[in-house]
DNA sequence: GTAACATATGAACATCTGTTCATGTGTTCA
DNA sequence: TGAACACATGAACAGATGTTCATATGTTAC
């Protein structure tokens, strides 16, 4: 889950400041009017970091796994879980934190048991929206 | 973007087969019944592997950027691209190449300049969903 | 109390990822 | 031809990720 949009090599690319609209250091450009207007209608930074965050919870074939039985069954306990996406108990437990921890699951306890839910409606759509995709094709 | 659930360990979960299910081996189930029909009714593994590729080319900050860019403007050349985003036109292009092995977006050539543009209707559903989500809330 | 159970956490690891710099490819215009 | 330009690719490195095994926490029943 590496976010790295951030700078960390010794020399930075070669643009300036970070809100001068081209109006100088241009660098490169071809069409500046329509990169001024991108720019202007473009998603924030952050922004676009929390969606890729939301995306890093979900690029994982184990987690896309949990996260569709957790759906399906509406409530599941965690060697419950193990069981039907036939992962160790230790691993489907880690896989949990991070989708507790980033709010698509909701964990309640029951005795010895932990049973998780989905607490995102937004998530399912994302899932359903992507399966069609992978199942039929682009288009 | 690793895809690891494959198990890569010398020493696998303590599962057994694949489609055995449940029928034997059954581990630490405590509502069998529940698995048996939640596991008929999940995706399967290589459908899920194939979403989380998905999500995994979304689950950057900078490809998230460049895709709402180029959604945003319909077509883009990479020079322009760059300028948008404030990113290193080598950068960039790495970036790219990964977009459009994954059919995210197009080329089309005009002269020296290449041209992207995006090749996939779902996905801008798919930004718009999540940017939703991340801005509005959960719920 | 103790034993057994369900889940969580930590350390270690092999592997993967994004960025950079340097270089290569293909196109246009003298 | 050759120089200039727009873009692509490759190697290298720091850092992040998923899985494993071993161990810890918390709950129930005796």
């Amino acid at each position: 889950m590496a976010d790295t949009t951030a700078l960390r090599h010794p020399r930075g690319p070669v643009i300036c400041g970070k809100n001068d609209l081209l109006d100088h250091c241009e660098v490169h450009v071809v069409d500046p009017e329509r990169v001024t207007s991108v720019r202007a209608r473009l998603v924030p930074s952050d922004v676009a970091g929390q969606m890729a965050s939301v995306f890093k919870v979900l690029a994982d074939q184990s987690r896309c796994r949990l996260m569709a039985a957790i759906i399906e069954a509406g409530e599941l306990c965690v060697c419950d879980l193990a069981a039907t996406v036939e992962m160790s108990e230790s691993n489907v437990s880690h896989h949990l934190r991070v989708l507790r921890s980033n709010g698509l699951v909701r964990a309640r306890r029951a005795g010895k048991m932990v049973f998780y839910s989905p607490d995102d409606a937004h998530i399912r759509l994302l899932l359903d929206i992507t399966r069609e995709h992978v199942e039929h094709g682009p288009e």
